[in-house]
RNA sequence: GGGCGCUUAGCUCAGUUGGGAGAGCAUCGCCCUUACAAGGCGAGGGUCAGUGGUUCGAGCCCACUAGCGCCCA
């Protein structure tokens, strides 16, 4: 074995291997444990979320199969509609075309084009990740099958009534001109106005201070155009009378009434309000109340109309509303109108007075476009009918968050939740299944052909389908049973259906996670997975979030691989549009990584995202938690060529089992046990941080501090008998391969290779670790005495090593140990374990001290005393230093449980255990102080 | 405004019926000991955000306050 680690030697070797021989695929034995991917976007690539949620779900996967359970991870991704076409359009802006130079067909060409040449990066890093899907089961959205699935959910909702088509408010998004989901829309906080807006009162009426107008607020001047009423509080007196009165809508002079809501925050600015309803969310409820006019001044660019569309809140056209608009307005974009407004209200005196506002901006989170409300038609799915068996599924716990408390997020969404919008004004996606005729009237079906054939319509109908696409979610809230096959009845439907967990970010709950739990029990009848494990999500070490924006971004593949600082540089900034916060991040990186990132290797990292999955929502992801488990598998390595040093080509046990187990290999037996415990209790309540913990205590602190360190003096002693050796060379092998076993879901590569290598010397028949049976608790292999033998022994040499630790005594140089108030066991333990002390504590002589003892370092076993005699060796003050500390320590602790013993309440109320529990500690502090104490006053007798 | 969460060692974080305040990294000291210097052995370091309450006993339960963050309006 190479004497350090080396990832890159390993790991791609080992995929290979696993990926040529299958597997990955689900045995078909055994109970069926099945995880689904979030499916991330075909055309991006993984970043350290994905690499932290895979981590989770492979090392779920792995360490399934080896339980023995059918497992099945399944994989792919999805098209990811608005993402996906961005990118394209882009690609061709580069080459100065547009999207509209092409027609529909050519242009979703063009995007499966893109798809075929991008696609394959995230099955390549998933690789490198060390991911162990099905490869053979990948889906993706857009592929026959799926889309297939799509358009039979669609037609059935349809065909229910549950999908409809309506004239509705949505989040339009302007640069795509496109609906977008209100999920996709983020409020950035920004400064802005409040303008307070004169609006003349009509017919003469007055205001009770006696003024001719009302004064309206807005944060969106150029909405004005579209108002069709001002709301009061009814319960505001300064109004009262006017409430049923008209104002007269300047620039437009359209005559508007002034209605009271509910809905008016008679604090908020003047307590009137202007109403646009085809512009503000808020306001279309209030004009649906009022039956107000939607009046849309705003075309899908979001430049000003020439003429207003007048709608009732049926989606009719309404022509008892002027529709005219000031022409100076027409055709200017939104913010030019803004301006031009205001100014026109100043010159008209009408401009009350500009406040600066806190607002919060809605901005396409894709496009970083501001959204319009905009009155469009568009697809609904009607979600009330849907959302009760998916809520009841939560609470009455057929599905279970973890951690728990997510269900009250996921509580509040769905009983607020709002009719879903699920077409979008796309060109690459899968097409709404709906054909129009010439009057409008519309047609769902399979096929134009069918659409002909089921509603009689001869071929001179001309039909047109809707150009629309549907929402990538839509397609994605199929997911847990397209991907087994659904509409078909497959085995895989019946199996894997529900899977067991989702693994997934609690940002999209709400995009995915509901709608997947809705869609699968309304076309399944079960759950689509039994648990919903959510991950924290990774940012950066000071707690930001990674963005290319803030050039804060980690690649998973460069902790991998290592990258050096110029191309780390290089990535960090390219396409970035501005250029000072391009020169920052330069000068951050070149800062942070000065040497650039080294080879950390896939295990590394995987160990380091479960360590950092603890149940907190936030992880910040510390660099230095990589290097450190780095150097942790440079433990391992290093331990594992220690153990093939000195049993490669030996008798291990395997044949001959003529063999003598010693106390240290009884008791890192018993260790092991409790640690396979305590791993599989963790991981079944996903609490992979403590998995971790308990798999580094036991490989580092019990088998390669203690264990290893405890095996030398009998391989190279000349005083064990061959019995004795091979028991030990028996133990090394196998505990380190239960060892590897138990390490190997959440580090494959590095398992893999030690394994492979002890393979000869244990008993195994499969070909791969992937396929070995996880280790299992057994009982039997606990020994008591073994635990507390070695209790003993390492409280003796730790108590020795202190010394010398502590007084600067050479670690090289042997010192003489007395043992003083020693007890039976005491006596026997000496005996019988001298050759592990003397190795460890590095011993000259080991003896049980006489009446009278020289001057020594002293240190506590239990009641026995541990003496180093000073002679040649220590200085007395430093001792008497030493103890004084020690003294002290104890001296409060006595006092703090005196203090509580003493405390008649605490004696009385307190559970027997606990007192004598506390007693016991006063006894054992008392004791040492005492010991402690004579030592030093010996000490001090010397030395004066 | 409504909801959720966080505040524990210099840093990143554990702490699950309320009864010993912990880990990793960093720091300091001694050591290149024949698995490992990507290492070994040892050490120091905390009014558990603050105040009050419940309790024999609170990092943990309750109330309030302060600061930070996320989601929804």
């Amino acid at each position: 074995m190479d004497k350090s680690y080396t990832p890159q030697n390993i790991e791609t070797k080992w995929y290979e291997t696993w990926e040529k021989n299958n597997y990955f695929k689900a045995s078909g034995e055994g109970s069926p444990y099945c995880i689904l991917i979030p499916p991330p976007n075909v055309t991006g690539s993984l970043h350290m979320g994905h690499a932290f949620q895979h981590t989770i779900m492979d090392s779920l996967t792995r360490y399934h199969r080896m339980k023995g359970d059918d497992t099945l991870w399944q994989c792919g991704t999805d098209h990811a509609g608005i993402a996906t076409q961005m990118v394209v359009e882009r690609l061709l802006d580069a080459e100065g075309k547009k999207r509209t130079d092409f027609t529909r067909e050519q242009f979703v060409e063009k995007v499966w084009e893109w798809k075929e040449t991008s696609g394959g990066t995230i099955s390549q890093q998933m690789r490198r990740l060390g991911d162990s899907p099905d490869w053979d089961r990948e889906a993706f959205t857009m592929d026959e099958d799926l889309s297939n699935a799509v358009q039979e959910v669609f037609i059935q909702l349809f065909e229910e009534g549950i999908i409809y088509r309506g004239k509705r408010l949505v989040n339009w998004d302007p640069k795509f001109q496109s609906a977008i989901s209100d999920l996709e829309v983020e409020n950035h906080d920004e400064k802005g106005f409040l303008w307070h807006f004169r609006y003349p009162l009509a017919e003469g009426a007055k205001t009770s201070e006696g003024k001719d107008y009302l004064v309206v607020a807005t944060t969106r001047p150029e909405t004005m155009l579209g108002d069709s009423a001002v709301a009061v509080n009814p319960n505001d007196e300064r109004y009262k009378d006017l409430v049923g009165k008209f104002v007269m809508l300047p620039l437009v002079n359209r005559k508007i009434p002034v209605i009271a809501d509910d809905y008016v925050d008679m604090e908020f600015g003047t307590g009137c309000v202007k109403i646009t309803p085809a512009h503000d969310f808020n306001d279309y409820e209030v004009g649906k109340r009022h039956n107000l006019p939607l009046i849309n001044i705003m075309s899908p660019q979001a430049d000003i109309l020439a003429q207003a569309e007048v709608y009732e809140f049926g989606g009719k056209p309404r022509e008892d509303i002027d529709n005219s608009l000031p022409q100076n307005y027409a055709g200017l974009n939104r913010f030019d109108a803004r301006k031009q407004i205001v100014e026109e209200f100043k010159s008209n005196g009408l401009l009350e007075k500009i406040d600066d506002h806190a607002l919060k901006v809605p901005k396409g989170d894709r496009s970083n476009d501001v959204i319009e409300p905009l009155l469009t038609d568009q697809w609904y799915v009607a979600v009330e009918s849907l959302a009760k068996p998916a809520i009841e599924a939560v609470r009455n716990g057929d599905i279970k968050f973890v951690p728990e408390n997510w269900d009250k997020t996921y509580y509040h969404w769905m009983e607020n939740i709002q009719d879903w919008c699920i077409s979008r004004q796309l060109w690459w996606g899968h097409r709404i299944p709906a054909w129009y005729d010439e009057n409008g009237k519309v047609y769902v079906a399979r096929s134009e052909q069918e659409a002909r054939e089921a509603n009689g319509l001869s071929a001179d109908v001309v039909l047109r389908q809707d150009n629309d696409v549907l929402d990538t979610w839509f397609s994605s809230a199929l997911w847990p049973f397209a991907t087994m096959g659904w509409p078909n009845e497959t085995p895989e439907l019946e199996k894997f259906v529900p899977s067991s967990v989702l693994v997934t970010g609690f940002d999209i709950i709400f995009f995915w996670v509901a709608r997947m739990i809705m869609m699968t029990m309304k076309f399944t009848g079960k759950v689509p997975f039994k648990e919903i494990y959510i991950t924290g999500l990774i940012r950066d070490e000071h707690g930001d979030k990674m963005s290319k924006s803030k050039g804060n971004v980690l690649d998973p593949i460069d902790l991998i691989d290592g990258i050096d600082l110029d191309s780390l540089v290089t990535k960090r900034t390219s396409g970035m549009m501005n250029p000072k916060i391009a020169s920052q991040v330069e000068k951050r990186t070149r800062k942070q990584f000065a040497d650039g990132i080294e080879a950390y290797g896939t295990d590394a990292l995987r160990f380091t995202f479960c360590a950092l999955a603890s149940t907190s929502r936030d992880i910040n992801f510390d660099l230095g938690r990589v290097e450190g488990y780095r150097n942790y598998c440079n433990k391992l390595w290093n331990a594992a060529r220690y153990v093939m040093m000195n049993t490669e080509g030996e008798d291990c046990g395997k044949e001959n089992s003529n063999m003598e187990l010693s106390i240290a290999d009884e008791w890192i037996i018993s260790r092991l046990q409790k640690a396979i415990t305590e791993y599989e209790k963790h991981v079944n309540e996903y609490r992979f941080d403590l998995a971790t913990q308990t798999l580094y205590e036991f490989s580092r602190n019990d088998y390669c501090d203690w264990y290893l360190e405890l095996s030398k003096p009998i391989l190279y002693g000349d005083a064990y008998s061959d019995e004795q050796k091979r028991g030990t060379r028996h133990t090394l092998v196998n505990v380190l391969e239960n060892m590897m076993r138990m390490l190997h879901p959440m580090m494959p590569f590095i398992t893999e290779e030690i394994w492979q290598r002890l393979k000869p010397m244990v008993n195994t028949e499969t070909d791969s670790i992937m396929l070995a049976a996880f280790p299992k608790f057994d009982a039997s292999k606990v020994s008591d005495k073994a635990l507390t033998d070695l209790e003993w022994l390492k409280k003796l040499i730790v108590g020795v090593r202190n010394i010398r630790g502590e007084l600067n005594v050479s670690p090289g140089k042997p010192v003489n140990v007395l043992l003083k108030n020693a007890n039976d066991n005491d006596r026997r333990c000496m005996q019988e374990y001298r050759g592990f002390i003397s190795a460890l504590a590095k011993l000259e002589s080991l003896e049980e001290a006489s009446e009278s003892t020289p001057p020594s370092a002293t240190a506590l076993a239990g009641e026995m005393e541990v003496l180093v005699p000073l002679a040649g060796l220590i200085d007395v003050t430093a001792e008497v230093d030493r103890l004084n500390k020690e003294i002290e320590k104890l001296t409060k602790e006595t006092q703090r449980l005196s203090g509580k013993l003493n405390n008649a309440n605490f004696v009385e109320r307190a559970p027997d255990a606990v007192v004598a529990k506390e007693k016991e500690k006063l006894a054992d502090a008392e004791s040492a102080l005492k010991k402690l104490t004579e030592q030093k006053a010996e000490l001090e007798n010397i030395g004066s």
